[in-house]
DNA sequence: AGCACGCCGACT
DNA sequence: GTCGGCGTGCTC
């Protein structure tokens, strides 16, 4: 891993086109010199200069003889490490996903492999050894990073940054450079570390002639602990792996002392050994249980759709058993020697269905999720390069490096946050999920309890299978749901606070016999807004266009957009009035109230306040199941990937605030996330109760959802969809530009939608402000194309947005508009 | 993304 | 005047 001393030899007619983690349109070109020629392959990562002084490692995509013309390649300065880290069908995947979701190729890269696979150089300072100290005929700024040098080191553009408190430091650099006070590095750093273990083993002769150790043994003589210490490695080598030094001490309770003294003997040797991060894989305990009637039909007619299309959905559901038929096709596929790809949204990567996979197969299933670290995260990457059969992750296990998958599962298909936001790429994950399996030519199963609209859509026309499972395992009964009228509890005085008479008998009722319950509430913190009761002022976020939200617990406001906090106004910042109160509600609050009325239970929130911590989620989940909890408060989180055998009640609190969100999928979020909700309930001998509170009580989707109505919920939908225009009749992409100045980002607007709606026409929705106009400091603005099913039109929008880009970008004043682009936004 | 070049305001 | 800010274009 290199500094550049010296420019490679001779450059062979040989050039690689090298993929750099940066946003550029396309590979760049680079020379092979000769000594590197060998080595020179698809899928190995090389160090490059790009621009003037920074190094990246590249990945080579193409290696051709086709010299450019235009311009003069630079050598590729060295090869990082000679094994390929992709396969073609990974670059042929991001390149799919770059042109798919309109970003760059780098882009993808850069959200494809792990943080410790990209290294980045940084440039370093040192103080040139030849320099005698003086620090005559300094500039006060040179002098400070000169005397800085002389007590560390080295520093970093960002250190002297620091220093100097401004963000300027190159002419200070270059100046000390000329002065020769200073010279510059760059360094390219590998950041992955193999975790090792120091080990012992014997020096030679007594490595290959074990019979001399007797020999040894009298070398040793003088001392009994040290004989003790060669006895027990003896003892410990006969199981014929290596010997840590550890296994040492504890067997014959000697320190590294007595080994050391053995190692200057010339007997023992040292070395360290890499081992994995990564848990050590237990045996299978779990055989597979016996399938039922209707998992068994359901994978006869799996199979049988798998002959004519690649993707079938299986709706199934809440404790309809689907994960036992993912189970038994996994199983098939890892006989047959494929590999297995199971997605789920991040949040239902909990540890109950880890844990379930993990006792039915053991070491072969493989986790990638969020919480690993950067070296667990290579270590995964090169574990599924070597083939590990089945990886369970989130939607970024996608591009791990498989190379015979046969078997794409996607479990909670429906789940919005399959969709990556931001950063670029943004794109779907069941969605890739089903190219990556046309690119192995494999099967996908999606599954889920409430299908996505685009999804059933698909099944309607034939493009995907569709196998149903109506009935839960065990004969336990779907739960009763119940819709509690908020307005008519009001009128009665029944309301207390935000609970109905009927939610807190419910609850009541569950608690005196034993049994727990769960309340969602779609919005965490305690209320939403602090409002003045003069003047009506609100306290707005500095950087955004939203109200700060109090938090009761850290007793301040913050925003849930950029995560600015403040301290509370003590009196109306407009008005000077001092009447300032809170104003809605939030699931810290819902918790607070809930406790003044079951004064005994056991209440805890689930949110992301109260799972940010590493273990948190865990834990509360663990008191839950062990029933240290009576009452779960939580958001979304509560909804997904849980099972809990002893939930009675389930409580939504207000339901309105999810019908009522302006958007074409309130409806179908509202019917999924109502649906998933109610799920949790309901026991092995007694029939949930689902309690949902909502004042709008006459809402189609509340009806659907207490009849577990798919059906009438999809048909009265599609029917919306069609007649306004929205998914699945068109495609949407979704443009916003951002800037920091309202003017610019005006202006940049009006000539990016013009040129886009001169070929476009009435299908380019906007410009306008979205419902958030500000986000951390940059002014948002909000186009939306709304595209006919043709392939081709899709293409050319595309193209059309780059070439709007440019012409934007070209306006006098509007070059730093940003532009984002979200195809199939959520 | 990061870096250099070039144009513009505020200060020794 | 010049230092340091920011906008603009380019990187094989």
């Amino acid at each position: 891993m290199g500094q550049q001393t010296f420019l490679p030899t001779e450059a062979t007619s040989t050039f690689v086109d090298v993929l750099l983690p940066v946003a550029i349109p396309r590979p760049y070109t680079y020379a092979v010199p000769e000594e590197l020629l060998p080595q020179t392959a698809f899928g190995v990562q090389v160090e490059v200069q790009f621009g003037k002084n920074k190094l990246y490692a590249g990945l080579v995509v193409r290696v051709h003889q086709e010299a450019p013309t235009e311009y003069r390649p630079k050598p590729i300065l060295s090869i990082i490490r000679p094994e390929a880290i992709i396969q073609p069908p990974q670059w042929e995947f991001w390149q799919w996903m770059a042109n798919y979701y309109a970003c760059m190729p780098g882009e993808v890269m850069h959200a494809a492999l792990p943080a410790n696979l990209k290294l980045a150089s940084e440039t370093k300072v040192f103080l040139s050894p030849l320099y005698d100290h003086s620090f005559e005929g300094l500039s006060d700024k040179e002098f400070l990073v000169a005397e800085a040098l002389s007590i560390q080191k080295e520093l970093s553009i960002g250190e002297i940054q620091g220093i100097l408190q401004q963000k300027t430091v190159h002419p200070i650099i270059n100046q000390l450079l000329e002065k020769r006070v200073v010279y510059l590095q760059e360094e390219l750093s590998e950041k992955y570390k193999p975790r090792t273990v120091a080990c012992v083993g014997l020096q030679e002769p007594y490595d290959s002639q074990p019979e001399l150790l007797e020999e040894a043994f009298e070398l040793l003589s003088r001392s009994n602990r040290q004989m003790e210490a060669l006895m027990a490695f003896i003892q410990l080598s006969r199981k014929g792996e290596p010997v840590l030094r550890q296994m040492i001490y504890d067997k014959a309770q000697v320190d590294s002392s007595v080994l050391k003294a053995i190692e200057k003997k010339g007997i023992f040797r040292f070395y360290d050994r890499e081992v994995s991060r990564l848990p050590a894989g237990e045996e299978p305990v779990d055989a597979l249980s016996p399938l039922s009637e209707q998992q068994l039909t359901a994978l006869e007619q799996i199979r049988r759709h798998w002959e004519s299309t690649r993707v079938v959905l299986l709706h199934g559901v809440t404790g309809s058993g689907k994960t036992r038929v993912y189970m038994e096709l996994i199983q098939e596929t890892i006989d047959r020697g494929g590999q297995v790809l199971y997605l789920l949204p991040e949040i239902a990567l909990t540890t109950q269905i880890i844990a379930r996979l993990q006792k039915t197969f053991g070491d072969q299933v493989a986790v990638y999720h969020s919480r690993l670290n950067n070296n667990e995260r290579v270590e995964l990457w090169r574990n599924v390069a070597q083939g590990a059969p089945v990886v369970l992750g989130a939607r970024s296990a996608l591009f791990l490096p498989f190379s015979k998958l046969e078997l794409v599962v996607v479990d909670e298909e429906h789940d919005p946050s399959f969709k990556q936001q931001d950063p670029a790429p943004r794109y779907n994950g069941r969605d890739a999920g089903i190219y990556l399996a046309t690119l192995f030519d494999a099967r996908v199963i999606l599954g889920t309890a409430t299908p996505a609209i685009e999804t059933f859509y698909n099944t309607k026309k034939g493009k995907y299978g569709l196998v149903t499972m109506p009935d839960r395992f065990g004969g336990i009964q779907l739960p009763e749901i119940a819709i509690s009228d908020l307005r008519k509890a009001q009128l009665r005085g029944s309301l207390h606070s935000h609970f109905t008479a009927d939610l807190l008998e419910a609850l009541e009722k569950a608690l005196a016999n034993g049994e727990q319950a769960i309340l969602f509430q779609n919005r965490r913190g305690y209320a939403p807004t602090l409002r003045c009761t003069a003047c009506g002022w609100n306290q707005q976020c500095q950087h955004c266009d939203v109200s700060l939200t109090y938090h009761k617990y850290q007793h301040n406001l913050q925003c849930h957009y950029c995560g600015y906090r403040m301290n509370l106004p003590k009196n109306c910042p407009a008005c000077g009035h001092d009447d300032l109160r809170l104003q809605g509600f939030g699931t810290e609050k819902i918790e607070d109230e809930l406790q003044l009325y079951l004064p005994d239970a056991r209440i805890a929130r689930m949110d992301l306040d109260t799972v940010r911590s590493k273990n948190a989620h865990a834990k509360i989940i663990n008191d839950f199941e062990e029933r240290r909890l009576d009452i779960l408060v939580g958001t979304q989180m509560v909804t997904k990937g849980l099972d809990f055998d002893n939930v009675a009640v389930v409580g939504v609190v207000s339901a309105d605030q999810l019908l009522q969100f302006p958007d074409f999928r309130a409806g179908e979020r509202s019917f999924q996330l109502l649906t998933q909700v109610a799920g949790r309930s309901g026991r092995q001998n007694k029939r949930g109760n689902v309690i949902i509170q909502a004042a709008n009580i006459q809402h189609p989707v509340l009806g659907e959802t207490i009849a577990n109505d798919y059906k009438a919920f999809y048909a009265r939908e599609i029917m919306e969809r069609q007649a306004f225009k929205y998914p699945p009749f068109v495609r949407l992409i979704k443009i916003t530009l951002k800037h920091k100045k309202l003017d610019t980002l005006h202006k940049g607007g009006a000539v990016f939608a013009k040129h886009l709606k001169h070929k476009l026409g009435t299908r380019v929705i906007g410009p306008a402000v979205p419902y958030v106009s500000r986000v951390r400091g940059y002014y948002l603005l909000d186009l939306l194309l709304k595209l006919e099913r043709q392939p081709a039109l899709m293409q050319a929008s595309k193209d059309l947005i780059a070439e709007a880009t440019y012409v934007l970008h070209r306006t006098e004043g509007c070059s730093t508009v940003r532009v984002n682009v979200d195809v199939d936004p959520n």
